[in-house]
DNA sequence: ATTATTCCCTACCATTTGGTAAGAGGTCAA
DNA sequence: TTGACCTCTTACCAAATGGTAGGGAATAAT
């Protein structure tokens, strides 16, 4: 937010640590100390950057926010993309990065409870641009907003969702067959994203 | 599991006060008093009945598993259903039922880090149902076992995710979008079902 | 040289956590 | 009537929680 917002590495490396036990644990379960120590230092430096466990998340979501906006801005710089490319490019990026999926599916999950006080929703920009490629593509110029939207979000749905749920998956399947699902999931994303609007 | 089994009532009601907290603050932010007093008694009456925390949660996500079969057996007692109808039904469930949405999302989150000691997957038969289903389905006769399980889980994921992040789409877009995009989301659903395999 | 600031520490603290120990009151069988 | 459960209670407990207070060392600004 305010501030120069030097990155200080250190403040950096709190969020690294903190990304990793949040996904983990969730925001209940990681605790300051925990997090703190994975980095080496005292509980006590971390508030000092931080303030509040709340504010320490909502760095970290902060970060996950931007990393995914860098990700669809750097694609786009040379050439023009399609928006099946776009979603096959962060369901590659969630699969290299599945802490921050899990990070953002949990944030999902404790919105409603915790206070959501700033109102801030650090994701929208992220949706917004992703809104605004649908809307480019062909039959979907004349599409609702809504309609728009709700395809988005199934896309981002099936993507989270698949990346979050590979443990249990494996617990379930064969890691074989979870190898080839895998593969094969980045087709089934691009056919969907293809799908012209409405019935 | 063992036992008699005897709904016993105050179990019931422990269950049900257990399935809201999961739902709202997941594994670590409930704690047991919360839960208890919930229902009127003590911490340890319910430690009493369940043992310990994680055998509470346990018996949560068994009581959740055998409802959806419950539903998916409900549905095929009469006529015999086509597989994107019976997602259609577990899509209105979970939206009559969103607590129990929430829990299970929250388990594929959590499963990795919690010991998942007992090994047993309390979906997993809810699971093999509808794979079954999708098999009996026209183009899904040849299909890969795996081809099959993608596709399943991709429509869970489709619908868990919608359900558990309308409260953030809420926060996003005006409460009139969401509706629409609810409305529209079971047809979704229905394409996506009736979407053969393969590329 | 001195002040202010940044970064990090040790020392605490009240509260809450999951869980144990021991027993009270009731029901039911022998 | 005795004794064995079952259900639920109060009384504890050690450990962990998020957070405060205050200071030490280094660096930067004056």
């Amino acid at each position: 937010m305010g501030k120069d917002q030097q990155p200080s590495d250190t403040r950096e490396r709190f969020i690294q640590a903190a990304t990793r036990l949040f996904s983990e644990r969730g925001f209940y379960g990681a605790s300051m100390d925990q997090i703190a120590r994975e980095v080496g230092l005292t509980k006590q430096a971390m508030i000092h950057h931080f303030g509040t466990k709340e504010k320490l998340y909502g760095a970290v979501l902060e970060d996950i926010s931007e990393r995914l906006m860098d990700e669809l801005a750097k694609q786009g710089k040379e050439t023009p993309v399609t928006f099946p490319e776009s979603i096959q490019q962060i369901f590659r990026y969630t699969r290299k990065n599945p802490l921050e999926s899990r990070v953002l599916m949990r944030e999902l999950l404790d919105n409603r409870s915790r206070t959501n006080r700033a109102g801030r929703w650090y994701l929208k920009p992220f949706l917004d641009r992703l809104n605004g490629a649908l809307k480019e593509t062909g039959a979907w110029h004349k599409a609702s907003d809504a309609d728009i939207a709700a395809r988005v979000y199934q896309l981002l749905g099936a993507i989270s969702y698949f990346e979050v749920s590979t443990a249990t998956l494996e617990a379930m399947y064969s890691s074989e067959q979870v190898k080839s699902m895998t593969e094969a999931y980045p087709e089934l994303l691009a056919q969907l994203a293809d799908l012209p609007p409405g019935g």
